[in-house]
DNA sequence: TGATTTTTAGAGTAATTACTCTAGGAGTCA
DNA sequence: TGACTCCTAGAGTAATTACTCTAAAAATCA
């Protein structure tokens, strides 16, 4: 049986995920959990603390991630790799989409924030540099800074971005499921210029296996506007 | 001299990007504005109205800039022009960071933003769809889709990335400017693989423009870390 | 068993904050 | 001048909500 100060984590993640932090009260979350409030703040002395507390796990658990990667890495495996970490990114979104607050709330919080990108930042650089000696990608050093730092934006703000579109999307596990391998689709395009070799041979089928069933305005926007009309014929 | 009713709005800007919706009362504009909190709400009926006031404001920008891509598009026309919508996103930057709450409290407004958002992606397609006409990008339906997005992702996600990693610069006026460019910067690295002919000769030109004197990571995280570790020799 | 510590309940509080209400100033028009 | 409308002040309220406090149950240990 899990501790009683994991199981408020656990709720108040779900919770702070499907609502929102801004619209989940303290009490919220003792109610949904079956204890009182004073119970609550018996574990955590305040509201912030649970989310420093949530951030230290996320923080942790990607940067357990970005720490081996392991070998020569073939172009699947890397895929299914980012496919890993954008999953567990999104097992916390709610961290991303209500950044703000917690940084302006919290100056300590906004340290170790900024140290964990820039570890996030520099690790990125060392597992793109290695894709790039098993030539998998052709770039020159600036060009991959570029590419690092559009992969972050995409992978911390996919969720946030989905979020505002389909907010529907919580409450059906599937239509989640799918805009998250979206996101991974999307880190996909972003590296597709520079793949080469085996890489590239693989590409339509990587995309594919991503790429949602409908294309993305459908899915993003939930309805099928005008996509055939740019065509290059 | 401005409405009161402008000036609510302008001074509700100004402190929502500087601090964030959240940490804004309404009392707080009152009295920034030297006004009565019963002359601000005579002028909008709640707070959510002046958030409503403000993404009117931007959306009816923005929307007009995607509007007209004047005839023929040169690279660095376009540039300019990629610029000049940063910088409009850039001045409503609170909007998407506070996003959440938002479209969680208002339904109605999270309706206009999903079509407005629509319609952005739209013309954005139609846009780098005579980009392609022109010859200055090389790319495939899909790719032209997955381009889209990325950069739509970008914008509309950087100033909150930026936030989160440089609380400090709202205060310093031309580092703020300096990070909204290299927001730029970040979506030319976006389109640099498919640029082609003309655009291509002068694409260093215009990453010199828009690179930050010191390197991405100086800029972004304040300090010099290992970026050269990754070199390519 | 009794003593001590850990965990829990739950009523209650203090502070914040969005918002109201009344009354009066300031224009405008007759 | 007076009537009427628009705008403003500012004290005040109601509701929310993070958080406290006391006491008691449950676990731990001698």
């Amino acid at each position: 049986m899990t501790s009683t100060k994991e199981r408020i984590l656990n709720t108040s993640l779900a919770l702070f995920n499907r609502q929102g932090e801004r619209n989940v009260t303290t009490n919220h979350i003792a109610e949904a959990l079956g204890i009182s409030p004073g119970n609550l703040y018996y574990h955590f002395r305040n509201k912030g603390t649970i989310v420093a507390a949530l951030f230290e796990r996320y923080s942790q658990h990607l940067l357990t991630l970005l720490e081996a990667p392991q070998g020569p890495l073939t172009w699947t495996i890397k895929t299914y790799y980012f496919e890993g970490l954008l999953a567990s990114m999104w097992q916390y979104r709610f961290f991303h989409r209500d950044l703000t607050h917690f940084l302006h709330a919290d100056a300590e919080l906004a340290a170790r924030y900024q140290a964990f990108v820039e570890i996030v930042l520099e690790r990125g650089r060392v597992i793109y540099g290695e894709l790039r000696s098993s030539g998998i990608l052709e770039l020159d050093d600036e060009q991959l800074q570029g590419l690092m730092v559009n992969t972050w934006v995409l992978m911390s703000s996919w969720a946030g971005l989905v979020h505002g579109l389909r907010p529907d999307a919580a409450a059906d596990e599937a239509l989640d499921e799918a805009l998250m391998r979206h996101g991974v689709y999307q880190i996909i395009c972003l590296e597709e210029p520079f793949l080469r070799g085996e890489a590239r041979e693989h590409l339509e089928e990587m995309k594919a296996r991503y790429r949602a069933a409908n294309n993305t305005s459908t899915l993003l926007l939930g309805h099928v506007p005008g996509l055939d009309r740019t065509g290059s014929e």
